[in-house]
DNA sequence: AGGATGATCGTCT
DNA sequence: GACGATCATCCTC
């Protein structure tokens, strides 16, 4: 199974349009469709959500140093990092920065688009919003796990990004789950989806 | 509608 | 040996 332009997902993104840079790159995946190949056929959507995990950000599992679990994070930018956690859970990441930096961007929730069928299969009955709505279920419904650690985005692998079209309205907010730096707004998301996975505030809202 | 809890195991100290 | 970038279920209001 082999990606190219779809009709809901959009048309192949080209990988030299990102930015590398950790926020930066959080911020232009928002809005931007997530296509995952298998034998089912393409199953994905339109990420909603994201969280931005820093060089040097106490939050992040990189915070240490690298190990086995965290190793390509340090790797090159536009890669898979998926970990597992709480015992249950996989969790999908996208890397940034260059080689030797230790960061990514966790894919936290998605608008499904694309094999919603094969989704609600995998995810056993869950309501539509439910699919995708936070990164352990986004893992569940794209068939994401520890083999795809490591693998580099993009066609011609198993995950591919596409343009969706113009980018959204994105409202920011605390990162959720996490104990260290939890002030800062590095949690970014389509302002208003309703696959989001906790509100956040409209960009210029009032505190 | 919202808060508390148990599940379950790989990773690091 | 403790804990975690979570989720589903069960409970109370």
């Amino acid at each position: 199974m082999t990606h190219r332009r779809h009709p809901r997902l959009g048309r192949p993104l080209d990988l030299a349009e990102l930015p590398i840079e950790t926020v930066a790159l959080a911020r232009r995946l928002v809005g931007v469709g997530l296509g995952v190949a298998s034998p089912d056929g393409i199953v994905g959507g339109r990420i909603v959500e994201v969280e931005a995990y820093l060089p040097d950000d106490p939050a992040s599992h990189a915070f240490r140093g690298p190990t086995r679990r965290n190793r390509a994070m340090f790797g090159p930018p536009l890669h898979a990092y998926v970990y597992f956690i709480y015992g249950n859970h996989w969790c999908f990441n996208i890397t940034s920065e260059p080689e030797g930096v230790g960061a990514a961007v966790l894919i936290r929730a998605l608008e499904p688009l694309a094999g919603v069928e094969v989704m609600a299969l995998r995810r056993g009955a869950a309501p539509a919003r439910d699919l995708a709505r936070g990164p352990g279920r986004l893992a569940q419904a794209l068939a994401i796990g520890g083999g795809d650690d490591g693998a580099p985005i993009g066609f011609g692998g198993r995950i591919a990004l596409y343009d969706t079209g113009g980018p959204p309205e994105i409202a920011a907010g605390p990162r959720v789950g996490i104990s260290a730096a939890r002030e800062l707004p590095l949690r970014f998301a389509v302002a208003g989806s309703r696959f989001v996975s906790s509100p956040l505030p409209r960009p210029g809202a009032m505190v």
